[in-house]
DNA sequence: GATCCACGGGAATACACGGATG
DNA sequence: CATCCGTGTATTCCCGTGGATC
């Protein structure tokens, strides 16, 4: 265990219970270090990078698979085990051959959620890929577009940028990736990651090469299961049959098991129990919406747009019976500092992204005019309300 | 002075429903 | 009976403004 988990080991296991001793340990947007389960994945993306030991760039690529399949956490473990060790070996060839021309590529991980415009996907890979800090206002995308290509042409510099999560609601897709990097060529190699299948995306832009990563196998989703609870649940606090019964409930998808776990134990822990109880597990089943829309995506929202959406799952029912009424009780509380108007336009385009779905209510008022609708959560609200509440103590 | 972007706010449009019209 | 119309809401769309930087 490293220093930071037994810290907040201390930090969250001040109250009552004992169940949860790190939150962090059982996050679905957590990774770990070591992806579970995922080997021949992890190689075919090895021999695809292989180029990279060679200070050459592979060509463009698109790695695909089915929500919670693993997709994010192999990426990022690759990319951040390869930058760790190279950046290792980087300083010793430095010493040693002052002033070489041929220079490894970099590898920048960049997540297309929070890169959802051409600004600030081009912001990213700069800031991957310089010492300096890369401005965020002030100035224009065509000047950072210059100064990557400042970085990259004159000094034989290439890199790799992974960009995870196209073609989502509200993220670029696969075609404006491809289109974006185009001009840089021969010194900038993409891999591009997503859900579809290649045979159902546009001609145009389709990468040379391909890479599926499969849904998990139940025993591989318990066995994820079993070692996120060990790091992040009191000993015995759940039962091996229980973590068989969630792998089991969710299907292959590794972020829907997690969730349930995690509103389990959580459950479990505010009502201070010892232990992971039956009906902590049929809570957290039954509060998960299927299909659930992924917290990595709601934790991408703007600061504004999550606090709204803290607030829209503690409002009352009656208040929330329209989306007139819930914006109103949502812009009297203290803490939101937005109009009325500002929070239902908010509400409308949380909904329009698939956040939240709207419900017609039955016409049951006397009074004319269009029927009010309902605003459903669509994404796992209580493990967003204990990650929100937790960055915001 | 420039840039990006979140906010505010209001105009335009869609929908529900009852009553009038052809 | 089918359609149209008026009224009242709900929802969508759009654009100017201002904050935070460079």
């Amino acid at each position: 265990m490293d220093l930071s988990s037994r810290i907040r080991r201390r930090q969250q296991s001040g109250d009552e219970t004992q169940v949860v001793l790190d939150y962090h340990a059982i996050s679905p947007v957590a990774h770990v270090d070591e992806p579970t389960g995922r080997g021949s994945v992890l190689e075919r993306l090895l021999d695809y990078v292989d180029p990279v030991f060679g200070s050459r760039i592979p060509p463009n690529s698109y790695v695909w698979g089915p929500p919670g399949s693993g997709k994010s956490a192999v990426i990022t473990a690759l990319f951040t085990r390869m930058s760790r060790s190279r950046s290792l070996s980087d300083s010793l060839i430095h010493t040693s051959t002052r002033g070489g021309t041929s220079t490894t590529p970099k590898l920048v991980y960049v997540d297309a959620r929070d890169a959802s415009t051409e600004f600030r996907l081009h912001r990213s890979v700069l800031d991957g890929v310089l010492e300096e800090s890369v401005p965020e206002h002030g100035v224009g995308t065509d000047t950072l577009r210059t100064r990557l290509d400042e970085y990259l042409a004159p000094h034989n510099h290439s890199v790799l940028v992974a960009v995870d999560h196209v073609d989502e609601r509200g993220t670029q897709s696969l075609a404006a990736i491809a289109d974006s990097f185009e001009a840089f060529g021969g010194s900038l190699s993409w891999i591009a990651v997503g859900r579809q299948s290649p045979s159902a995306l546009a001609e145009a832009p389709r990468p040379p090469e391909h890479i599926e990563v499969p849904a998990y196998r139940e025993p591989v989703l318990v066995d994820i299961l079993t070692t996120r609870a060990s790091a992040g649940l009191a000993r015995q606090a759940v039962e091996h049959e229980q973590l068989r019964r969630i792998a089991a409930w969710s299907d292959g998808n590794a972020h829907d098991a997690l969730c349930v776990l995690f509103a389990a134990a959580d459950e479990a822990a505010t009502e201070g129990a010892s232990r992971l109880r039956e009906r902590d597990l049929h809570t957290a089943m039954d509060a998960i919406p299927r299909p659930c829309v992924p917290l990595g995506r709601i934790l991408a929202l703007s600061d504004n747009r999550q606090l709204v959406l803290r607030h829209l799952i503690a409002v009352d029912d009656d208040e929330r019976a329209s989306v007139d009424a819930a914006a109103t009780t949502i812009a009297g509380a203290s803490s939101v500092d937005l109009s009325a108007g500002t929070v239902k336009r908010l509400l409308y385009e949380l909904a329009e992204a698939g956040v939240a779905e709207r419900v017609t209510t039955d016409r049951l008022l006397e009074g004319s005019g269009r029927s009010p609708s309902r605003l459903e959560p669509r994404f796992p609200t209580r493990v967003f309300r204990r990650l929100y509440d937790l960055a915001h103590a």
